[in-house]
RNA sequence: GGUGAGGUAGUACAGUCCGGUAGUGCAUGGGCCUGCAAAGCCUAGAGUCGGGAGUUCAAAUCUCUCCCUCACCUCCA
């Protein structure tokens, strides 16, 4: 059984479901590219939810994008086109980084401006059972009349009046109530019934989330600058709502920081997706991102990606060996080490999805192939023993190897045996060059002792 | 100021909930394999577990205290 830290009730929380584990995860606002701190989120839950289904268990898992809203509006002004262009044009890019990134496509991905009417009717509900009100600028939730505010956050609302950074308005009945829709006649607004404009943020999670997953569902993510104040105002509004619990595990996610300092538009320290993606690919992301416990900071260097690229090449020439293993030859020690590193690498992930530990486990089975590899062990009964497990494994973490076609793999085939003649010629000359050649292909020949077996690599350009 | 998360070998992390004199990767040194490479493998060194106090036969782990870092408290994944 799994157990997940849970940031509302501050302890690791069993994972109980009924038929199927229903995963919220408040996604992005599409006015600008995706940056690496989006990509750490999404590839944790990525991994959370294979994780899941690789145990027979059936994920619903819906991810948001915010698709209306100041940021969008003002830089759709900027660029001249309308806020609904501009959050396409960026919800298109989404797709593109996060496909690249091997992401599986969540069950939905629902936009908020296409659940305008189901805001509304949340708000009408909390309109009349006095949790909202409305003032000139809009429609505002009255958060002292939820009486359980700040406990997800764990902050006080006397310190938050206090603190006023809020900007003041003198219609809210209290500074910290926050608006659930903001009058405006400019383009992009609908009507209503308190009068035109738009929602404000946080209300569309709780419509979709309750729209999709029901009153109550299983978890609920999203990164760790979300707690305050997006994540404690959808308590507010749903349970207000609902008279229920809202999520039953509350999951965070550490920030990407650069040189100890949080990654933001603000700061400047911005690394896309798309830029990441280009110099180091997939594969290389993923491990990174999963280096560390999902709830803790990472420190984005590019000497941390570096070092992935090794583990990288160990995985790939593991996979290989496990392929091209040859020979019929029993080996007893390939059950013992199957059942230590499924064993130790689940049990990792069900403690509080603790990655780092499990990629320990996934290396451990690497190293033994790679070492068994070396001294020409691997047989094909071996590797019909632990292949399945390294591709399950790989699985999970979202791993993608290089492949290779027939038709590729004939002729490398081909130029192995070439190559060989060659060697025994001592024509070291012509035998280079066919190994020059097929390195062009990213194909590198490996020569052990008796055969020559060879690995597809990823091409990474930062290297 | 409030709230939360951290401080473990050069470096990045795990171990802390459920006390038993520290583990893993990377990097570095040496070696194996090779025609030479590459890839891979083997092996070694490296830590008074932020400081101090307490509980205990025993503390990285529990308690107290101090120091430092970061995040959130305004939009943020």
């Amino acid at each position: 059984m799994m157990q997940i830290f849970d940031t509302l009730n501050n302890k690791k929380t069993e994972l109980k479901f009924s038929n199927k584990v229903r995963i919220y995860l408040c996604g992005v606002t599409v006015y600008d590219d995706a940056h690496i701190g989006h990509a750490r989120t999404i590839i944790v839950f990525d991994v959370l939810r294979r994780f899941l289904e690789s145990q027979k268990i059936p994920v619903e898992f819906i991810q948001n994008f915010t698709d209306v809203d100041d940021k969008i509006i003002d830089r759709a002004n900027q660029e001249k086109i309308s806020a609904l262009e501009l959050a396409a044009k960026y919800t298109k890019n989404y797709f593109d980084d996060f496909d690249g990134l091997n992401i599986k496509r969540a069950t939905l991905y629902p936009k908020a401006t296409e659940h305008i009417e189901d805001m509304q009717n949340l708000i009408s509900n909390l309109v009349d059972k006095k949790f909202a009100y409305v003032t000139k600028n809009g429609v505002y939730f009255s958060v002292s009349k939820f009486d359980n505010y700040g406990k997800l956050s764990k902050k006080h609302t006397d310190d938050l009046v206090s603190g006023a950074r809020v900007n003041i308005d003198e219609e809210k009945n209290d500074p910290i109530d926050f608006a659930l829709w903001k009058f405006s006649e400019s383009e992009p607004s609908w009507d209503s019934p308190w009068g035109k404009g738009r929602p404000g943020w946080h209300i569309e999670c709780s419509a979709m989330s309750l729209k999709y997953l029901g009153e109550s569902f299983e978890i609920h993510g999203g990164g760790r600058d979300l707690i305050f104040p997006h994540h404690e105002n959808e308590i507010a509004q749903s349970e207000s709502f609902t008279s229920k619990q809202f999520a039953k595990i509350w999951m965070h996610i550490g920030m990407i920081t650069i040189n100890g300092e949080k990654m933001s538009k603000s700061v400047g320290n911005v690394k896309s997706v798309n830029h990441v993606l280009g110099d180091w690919g997939p594969n290389i992301i993923r491990l990174f991102c999963l280096s560390g416990s999902y709830s803790k900071p990472i420190d984005y260097s590019e000497k941390l990606l570096r070092e992935n690229i090794t583990k990288l090449r160990q995985i790939e020439s593991c996979y290989y060996e496990l392929r091209l293993a040859v020979g019929s030859g029993t080996n007893s020690t390939a059950d013992k080490l199957l059942d230590e590193c499924k064993n130790e690498f689940d049990s990792a992930l069900n403690n509080d999805f603790n990655t780092p530990l499990a990629l320990t486990a996934y290396y451990k089975l690497i190293k033994e192939v790679n070492s068994l590899a070396a001294e020409e062990e691997i047989t094909e009964n071996y590797a019909k023993i632990i292949l399945p497990e390294f591709e399950r494994m790989s699985e999970i973490l979202g791993i993608d190897i290089m492949k290779v076609s027939d038709e590729e793999k004939n002729s490398i085939n081909q130029m192995i045996k070439k190559r060989d003649e060659y060697r025994i010629e001592k024509n070291y000359e012509e035998a280079d060059k066919i190994r020059d050649e097929i390195a062009g292909k990213n194909i590198i020949f490996i020569d052990h002792k008796n055969r020559t077996t060879w690995v597809k690599q990823e091409k990474i350009n930062a290297e």
